[in-house]
DNA sequence: ACAGATCTTGCAAACGTTGCCACAATCTTG
DNA sequence: CAAGATTGTGGCAACGTTTGCAAGATCTGT
């Protein structure tokens, strides 16, 4: 295809190991290295990235796994990897699992070859198999914590526990929290963070939703409605959202009759009528971060060394208009 | 790293050559065929991507360009193009240009090298620019028709007149247009449709907006108004929305004093207050069509063959609550 | 049973780069 | 000024795979 680093050191007049030398960074004198990178400038000179990776094992990649693209969640995360990506040289490899863990496993195996550091959003899979499946020296785990592993992720605990007192102050006895995906870590967490309601003498109800988003909102919203609870608080926007729009379309009035708070303040919880009231956790800032850790890890290369770095972002309640005091 | 072909052919007890052969299909004895995908299977062997990328060229990956992640536009492009991919064996390499025209024609450089083809989604970037960085036989354009190269896109021109003629037949004489950015393909094409407004004795009025984003809807919210337009159609939906709040927190009704169209109908169109009515494009099909067309193109590698071929997908006025009858 | 066709396999070269080793040239230091 | 340290450069092998070529094995038809 293009030039080859032979053809730039015929141009100079010097050996290809030099060429390589000045491209790379090595040691060569301050004249040549500007000849060879002139003469690369002119050529058009690349380095061929295969040739590169199949002799020192680096293939300038980096993978990043989510479990669903479309959901805004993970597409901010997106972001914040790739703008941090973008003043690199690193590629970006992307998979979307489509919440399917048996492709996850296949994929995390698969990429392992194709990049040289891994990040991965995966709230589904278990410890065991992330511990497995991937090399401390070389991945960044996001969203939640895995002791052995690397990790960048909120607290869930405070939020929820935020949300909770702030229904509290407002009169609400009785809320429902309607769980994420059953083996989510970050569901888990919230669970432990909703106890302090006991404490505050409100009660809990859980209801399930198997699913995430906006659609499956329509069902939770009515499950949610059936127990009673003036004040709900969801596993994330996206269901809550939907259960939004299900007690509207029945009448129900929010926050009038019914509180709402969702979780991850995506974008469109500040569009939608009421405004949502939510926890917000910076996932560009968490992307952002991971894509740091990881090229950290990458140029470190200390093997295995030290416990792994764990990264706790901060996240907190959003008040906007879906919450407000209890009825009666 | 993993088990190389040397190691699979050892334990089947042939030649490196009939393994790699085994492998990617040439001809090979049944029996040893199975004996060395079994081998394979049991030391869980890769063939190297460096490797075979050296040797033959095929990186095994695909490129996919788009100018922000942020717009969920893309994300859903992303999603089709990424479930596309999910059922062949090529990895996708993705990135952000950040609306960066400059970087975007580096990066449509750099990527070249490491993907066997690429998906480009610019809106901004010169057809010149494009014919110039972009091989004929291994690219595809999205959301746009560049004559020498594959395209998958949609017709901007009936959606937009389906609009103009839908805010015509509610009464409205004066409209605004909110452009997009200077420079972008579906732009232009919006303003010819646009056209049709003349023959309904509608007037148009163009105002401008720098950035598509539901941040610059608050600016143009104003400058649409300021022009004494009754209906106005936006570039895009997140332009929309934005308007929508503005408007709304001036104390303007949607669609009582004003009505609104939005482009594109993205998953937010449908959740924020009034939903919006917007011109919905298939924007998941779209990646996945392109997806598909730009695989095929590298299967058949018949050089530069036949004209290039161009996709167009349905795209149609979807009415919701923010569009209604004129004042007065 | 023999010549030729067909099928299957191994050998060796090549892809473009890097990194080790050795050597020459220049610089330091006593 | 000599001897050692330092710096810059070229040669060569190696990374793991594919692929053209040729040789060996098996099969076909008479």
């Amino acid at each position: 295809m293009g030039p080859t680093v032979t053809d730039v050191a015929k141009a100079v007049g010097v050996s290809p190991s030099t060429v390589s030398r000045a491209m790379s960074g090595g040691i060569v004198s301050p004249a040549t290295r500007e000849a060879v990178l002139d003469a690369a400038a002119k050529l058009g000179y690349q380095p061929n990235r295969a040739a590169r990776a199949l002799i020192n094992g680096r293939t300038g990649n980096v993978g990043l796994l989510v479990p669903d693209l479309e959901n805004p969640y993970y597409t901010e995360v997106l972001k914040g990897v790739s703008m941090h990506l973008r003043r690199t040289d690193y590629h970006l490899l992307l998979a979307d699992s489509d919440e399917d863990t048996a492709w996850e496993r296949e994929m995390l195996h698969t990429l392992r070859q194709s990049s040289d550091g891994l990040l991965i959003c995966s709230p589904r899979l278990a410890d065991a198999d992330l511990v497995t499946l991937a090399d401390p020296a070389t991945t960044v785990v996001l969203n939640r914590i895995v002791d052995s592993l690397a990790c960048v992720t909120i607290d869930p605990v405070p939020g929820i526990q935020q949300a909770v007192q702030h229904l509290a102050a407002l009169g609400h006895r009785h809320i429902a929290y309607v769980a994420g995906p059953p083996g989510s870590w970050s569901d888990a967490r919230r669970r432990e963070g909703l106890a302090i309601a006991e404490e505050l003498g409100v009660k809990v109800d859980v209801v399930q939703s198997a699913t995430p988003t906006f659609d499956a909102g329509t069902l939770a919203g009515d499950l949610a409605l059936a127990t009673g609870a003036s004040g709900i608080i969801a596993f994330n926007d996206l269901l809550a959202i939907g259960m939004l729009n299900r007690l509207l379309s029945r009448g129900v009035s929010v926050p009038a009759d019914v509180s709402i708070i969702g979780n991850d303040d995506i974008a469109m919880a500040s569009m939608c009528a009421p405004k949502l009231t939510t926890i917000s956790s910076p996932k560009e800032r968490i992307g952002q971060s991971a894509a740091a850790t990881l090229l950290r890890l990458l140029k470190d290369r200390t093997g295995a060394s030290s416990t792994p770095e764990h990264i706790l972002l901060p996240a907190g309640l959003t008040v906007r208009a879906s919450t407000g005091v209890a009825p009666q």
